[in-house]
DNA sequence: TAAATAGTGTCTATGAGACATTATGTA
DNA sequence: TACATAATGTCTCATAGACACTATTTA
């Protein structure tokens, strides 16, 4: 019984995942998901630890990350027989959002040769271990889907943030471009509905400075 | 490790789910929803069978039914300590659509006492064995939100059907009236697209008869 | 002929997409 | 002043909701 992670973040204006280098077999020396085994324990009074519970406690491992500031959601279960080659090993995957403020500390804190951030384009090339592959489609998929009608955005941008950059992170995690006009108006109704405040201060740019924003409940 | 399933089906006008009653402690006498454990191999050969197939035996097992024959699809996983008091037990939990011409199989097929099919109004003072009431509760807000976007309408309805037959589906699922007309409206694109076609005949009603379809590609 | 229900048409409001235009800062 | 980009406005089209109306069958 496993855990596996995919943790986006955007860096550099893209999409990035988190990789691990293998250490050992097998698929050693390959690139794999973040993950590990739950502890679990058999007897009625101390049956280990919440998925949940395990999912963050090996984001928090892998990434010297607070648990608490990072969005974290569970993604799928993939169980088929014979995914690692050792033995049966089904593994509950989870996606998270990094915000791109705190994603240096990841590199800082980490062994550079051993953890990586990736961009998701040309990531189906590079043979990850396992099904890692698979799991990582299907949590990119989800993660775009979300981007459309849910409220995930705001965890992929720092706590300020103006309209143009809050467009970009949809531009970038879509891979298309959006209408500057549409999306302000879209934006406009986030503001109106109170799903957004206006924050002290513009954000200086190289042309006409921007109004900052930031999100509100949570 | 373990599945289990919330199988959805429509009878007497009513979205309905499959419980059966609990034989043995824990949870003695109380309904729960039917599952089992995964049958899984420790040797590197034989690591046993797929979640998903673990999924559609127990559906057979349970109904009778062909797992072929009803929609079936992972929901969530479920692992927190002490949901099941003996051991820790994490269960994979799937959801599935019995169209209801099918269903009647079921109770003739089984024992009426062991397994029913209770209608999902009241289902949450029912008082489900474990954590069965949440994952309940997962499961129908699920359908319910895929009914709006995707094609699982057509697993709640004969292969054959009419407008209003589909559009009391809606209605049923969600429990909300739906307009005819625009109903109708959105159907005839769906139409247009190739996703329906006319059957031949038409159903007789207790006035005018209904022009019957029958959902295309599978 | 009355009742019931299948099926059609219309009006309005809302939101998306495309795109033109204005406003306000920096170099 | 030139340039960049933030911010606003407009036109069109697709769809949803509400609702009036017509068509066709059975009892």
């Amino acid at each position: 019984m496993a855990v596996d992670l995919v943790i986006f973040t955007i860096i550099d204006a893209q999409l990035r995942v988190l990789l691990v280098r293998r250490g050992e077999a097998p698929f050693k020396g390959a690139w794999a998901l973040p993950g590990g085994f739950v502890r679990v324990g058999e007897s009625p009074r101390a049956q280990g630890e919440d998925l949940d519970a395990a999912a963050r406690r090996e984001l928090h491992e892998e990434t010297g990350l607070d648990p608490e500031r990072v969005h974290i959601e569970q993604l799928a279960t993939f169980g088929k027989a014979g995914r690692d080659p050792r033995t049966r090993v089904i593994s509950v995957a989870y996606f998270a959002l990094v915000r791109p403020d705190l994603a240096p500390i990841v590199k800082a804190g980490g062994d550079a040769a051993h953890a990586q951030w990736f961009p998701v384009e040309g990531l189906g090339e590079l043979g990850l271990a396992f099904d890692h592959g698979e799991i990582f489609e299907v949590a990119l998929a989800r993660v775009r889907a979300k981007l459309e009608y849910s409220d995930i955005a705001f965890d992929l941008v720092p706590l300020t943030f103006t309209i143009p950059e809050l467009r970009h992170v949809h531009a970038i995690v879509l891979a298309k471009e959006m209408d500057p006009g549409n999306f302000r108006r879209r934006f406009n109704r986030m503001l109106e509905d109170g799903f957004i405040e206006q924050a002290p201060g513009k954000r200086i740019t190289a042309s006409k400075p921007a109004t900052v924003y930031r999100f509100k409940r949570r």
